[in-house]
Formats: structure tokens, sequence, C-alpha cells
RNA sequence: GGCGCAGUAGCCAAGCGGUAAGGCGUGGGUCUGCAACACCCUGAUUCACCGGUUCAAAUCCGGUCUGCGCCUCCA
């Protein structure tokens, strides 16, 4: 399995640092509104990554972090006039609402920086000790940055562009800085900001520290894979990078994946530009699984655009899988319990081949844009090779395969079967005895009666086959 | 200014040295009482443009144009 490491810039076999195992660690929303479309992004991706890991047979350790503590939570706070955890919490509920939806795995830990406080404190203290943070008059507590050599490898930016493109730092009126570059670990509370005890001030971490020490906590200070947006790049990785390994002497993650943007209309998407869209008003208009199917179609390093038109097609897309599971579902019902003919066992061999493929493309660094047209191809096979006269066991093995790898991407294509209305079930008899007789005035009535309530009707040779609109 | 990404059919999107996957859409056909589903056929002599390397390039190198991202909170 190879893995694109924006550390080296390359596609790197993937050797986890303990056989078996792999220690994923990703970085979670700040929890002060609904997740927006572009964070289910990293969700949804590196969930799958996850999912196919765990189908090669690794046990994944996967830890997602909620940023609750935050200007915008504390602004937000002030604006309702609750306290700030009563906006984080509401805000993480929702969120693992939309995950569920989405079909996003819940993490094995979901660590809340609130309650990881001490942890953070203790990372400080020895970042202090070891000469690579110092303590500002107001007790602000910032990091060293040129006291770690390699800072700038993982955005491969040299500390000197970064004084000159840095000059907005330096009139930030942030003078107590020994270094413009210098980052805040630990800052000091304002009037009716939330606020932990620590040695240098009454206060609150600053965003980068909270991650370190949460993945150093769950993961150890050692781990295979750390992921996230581009955008995180830099500042954020590179400086949770500088503190881990400064404080742990170690490396601290060995890939480093990140996820491209999601646009708008071609345009990166902002409240200010108002072309900003949110999970839940998606699900309002599409099932999730759309949005799912939808980002899947892509590779996840490329920047993905996102119109009403693209989630039509990628809506039929979805649909055509579902459809071939809910045909073979219709099929099973009658199907011949019987052994399967030489002709069968053959077709399941061949079958095999698209499992060959989906696989190599997931290899190949989560290329799920291949390893989709891995499915499409087995469902046309199976709508090829399947029939009124197939044997049990093949169908199910043919749904099996579709089921799996669908799976393996989130995707839930197998439907359960819904109890119609006795009223609508005598309809759909009624609508068969008038087509018997030749009355297609009356069958196409019902038709549409049906039809005008969301159920449409669909004939084939082996009986009525009916589905939501 | 520094760092980086992208430009493949109407749309989306793989491929990254061996002669253009897949999906959506369009048009035609088979099946069907009709419809829907499904299936078959239809689609880029060509991969932004110009040079170069090679027996061979969408794929490598140089240049040009266009779009985008990061360098500040951001997935």
């Amino acid at each position: 399995m190879k893995i694109y490491n924006t550390l080296s810039r390359q596609k790197e076999e993937f050797v986890p640092l303990e056989e078996g195992k792999v220690s994923m660690y990703v970085c979670g929303p700040t929890v002060y509104n609904l997740i927006h479309i572009g964070n289910a992004r990293p969700m949804i991706v590196f969930d799958t990554a996850r999912r196919y890991m765990e189908h090669k047979g690794y046990a994944v350790n996967y830890v997602s972090n909620f940023t609750d503590v935050d200007d915008k939570i504390i602004r937000k706070a002030n604006e309702e006039g609750v306290d700030p955890s009563v906006i984080s919490e509401r805000y993480i509920a929702e969120c693992r609402k939309d995950m569920q939806a989405l079909n996003v795995k819940p993490a094995t830990v979901h660590p809340k920086a609130t309650e990881e406080i001490g942890g953070m404190i203790d990372m400080i203290r020895s970042l202090i000790d070891k000469g690579h943070a110092y303590t500002a008059q107001d007790g602000t507590v910032y990091f060293k940055t040129r006291s770690f050599k390699p800072y700038g490898k993982l955005s491969h930016k040299n500390l000197d562009d970064l004084r000159s493109g840095g000059r907005s730092l330096l009139v930030s009126g942030e003078e107590q800085k020994q270094d413009p570059l210098d980052f805040v670990l630990w800052k000091p509370k304002k009037e009716g900001e939330p606020y932990w005890e620590s040695p240098w001030c009454e206060g609150r971490p600053g965003w980068h520290i909270e991650c370190s020490v949460m993945s150093r906590k769950y993961l150890g200070e050692e781990i295979d894979i750390h992921a996230g947006g581009e955008d995180l790049i830099f500042p954020h990785h590179e400086n949770e990078i500088a503190q881990s390994e400064a404080a742990n002497g170690k490396e601290f993650a060995k890939y480093w994946m990140h996820n491209g943007f999601l646009n708008i209309d071609n345009k990166k998407m902002s409240k200010s530009e108002g072309n900003f869209f949110t999970v839940r008003d998606i699900g309002e208009k599409y099932d999730l699984q759309v949005l799912r199917f939808f980002m899947l179609s892509a590779h996840y390093r490329s920047p993905l655009n996102f119109s009403a038109e693209l989630m039509e097609a990628a809506s039929n897309g979805l649909d055509r899988i579902v459809t071939s599971v809910t045909n073979l579902n219709f099929l099973l019902k009658n199907a011949q319990d019987r052994e399967m003919t030489e002709e069968e066992k053959k077709l399941i061999e061949e079958a095999k081949e698209y499992i060959v493929k989906f696989d190599e493309a997931m290899d190949d660094d989560f290329n799920t844009a291949d390893a989709i047209s891995a499915i499409f191809e087995l469902v046309k096979f199976v709508n090829t090779s399947v029939s009124g006269d197939s044997a049990s066991v093949f169908l199910h093995a043919m749904k099996d395969e579709i089921v799996l790898l669908s799976d393996i991407c989130g995707l839930i294509v197998d439907k359960k079967e819904e109890i119609l209305d006795t009223q609508i079930e005598e309809l759909i008899q009624e609508r068969q005895e008038a087509r018997k007789a030749r009355n297609f005035a009356r069958a196409d009535e019902i038709r549409d009666t049906l039809a005008a309530q969301g159920i449409i009707l669909e004939d084939t040779r082996e009986g009525v086959k009916w589905k939501r609109a």
C-alpha cells in the first residue's frame, strides 16, 4: 500500500510502526457552528482510508479531536449569553449526527481539548525546561521557533522567507515575541473568557498544542499517520511537529496526509462570499450518501468543485449501484435453491477481477475514483450475468461483492426493504389484475396515483418492483 | 515576493513512457401494452499552447498562457 506523504512529497510504501496496527490522528473541527461541507471532506476521505486499512486487516486506532475552546466559540457564547461549553457541547452533538448521516465511523477516541488541559501544561512546561519556549511579561508562553532546527520541513519553507512574508506579524502588536515567527503555547485570559490555572497565568492553551498533546496521550509519541486539510500544513501541522519533536525527541508522525480543498463554483467557500453550505443544508435536498459518493469520485488530494449539477450527476451514479443491488434482492426472493452451475462458478471467478482492480486502486494512495470505477464495472458485469433463473447462492455471492466494495467506501447500497401500506399493496395488486385484463387505462391511472405519492412502479419479467422517488 | 497544485470528450474524472478506464449527460436501438430498470451502440486520431528528449510522450525536460491554493483563523 502506497501513501503520498506531504513530508517527502512522494508516494511511499506504507510500513506501520507496529506490524498489523495503524495509529492515525485526524484534526477535527472547531465546534462553534454546524459543520460545513468542507469540513466533511477530510471526515469522509480519511474515514474511507481507515475502512480500507481495516479491510486489509489492520487494527486502526483512529483519533480525531473536537476543538472546544477557541475565540469563535467564546464569541458565539457571548452573543447567546451562555457558557462556552453550551455552544461546544451543542455543536459536538450536531456534528456527530452529521457524521452518522455521512456514514463516518466514530473515532476510537474523540478527545476534547478542554479535557486535556493538564497534559498541555505538562508539555509546555517541558518545552520551557528544554529551552524551546519562554514566558513573556504578561504570562503568555511562546514557542521559540528558531530553537527547532528542522522547522519548515513539512511545509518546505525556510525561516527567512517566512520572515519577509510575515510582515503582518511584526505589526500585530506582539512585540513581546522574541521573534515574529514564535507562536503561542499558552495565553492569558481576557475578561469573561474561560480559563485554567497554570504556572504562568490564568489562561488557555494555543491551538497547536492541543493536537500535539491529544495525539501523544491516545496514540503515543510516535504515530503512523497524521491527517487533515491542506490548509493545516502551515502553520498548524508545522507547529505540531516542532512542539512534539522538541518535547519528545522523536519523530512525531511518519506519514502526513492532506486532503485538497472543496470549492463552490470554483471559488473557496466562505461565509463572506455567501457560497457557504452546511452538511445539514445538503441533507435537506439529498441523501447524504450522495455527498459521500460525490467526494469519493475525485482523488482526495485534488481540489474538488461543488455544484448542484455535479450533485445531480453523483446522485444518478450512486443510484446505478443501488439499483443493481435492489434488483439482486428482488431476484433473490424467488431464486432457485440449488447448487451453482459450472457457468455460474466461472462467472464468480471472473467477478473477482474487479475486486483486484478495486484493491489496486486503493493501494495506490487511496485512489477512490479508480476504485469506484471498479465498482461500476462490477455492477455492469453483475447486471449482465444475473437473471431470474440464477441460483440463490450465485446471486448472494454477486451481491456480497458489490456490498463489500461499497462498504469499504462507506456507501450503503443494500437498502432495507420497507413494508408498504396495505392500501398501496392492494392498489398494486389491482393494477396487476387490470394489466392481465389488458385494461391499461386503469393500470396507468393507478401507477400515476402512486407516483404522486412518491412510489415508482417498475414491471419486470419477474414481477412488479417499486421504489421511492 | 516565497512555496505549491491544476489544465484529459458537453460535464465529472482515472491514467503519469508503450499507443486514451469509469460515471453523468446526449442521440439511436433491444426489452416492455406503455413507462422505468437493464443491456447494446454512439462518442477525445487526441490529452491548454510552443519547442525538446526518445523507436515510442497525455505521461519526461524547457518555455508560454490560464485558473487555483498556502504564506493570517480556516478542513
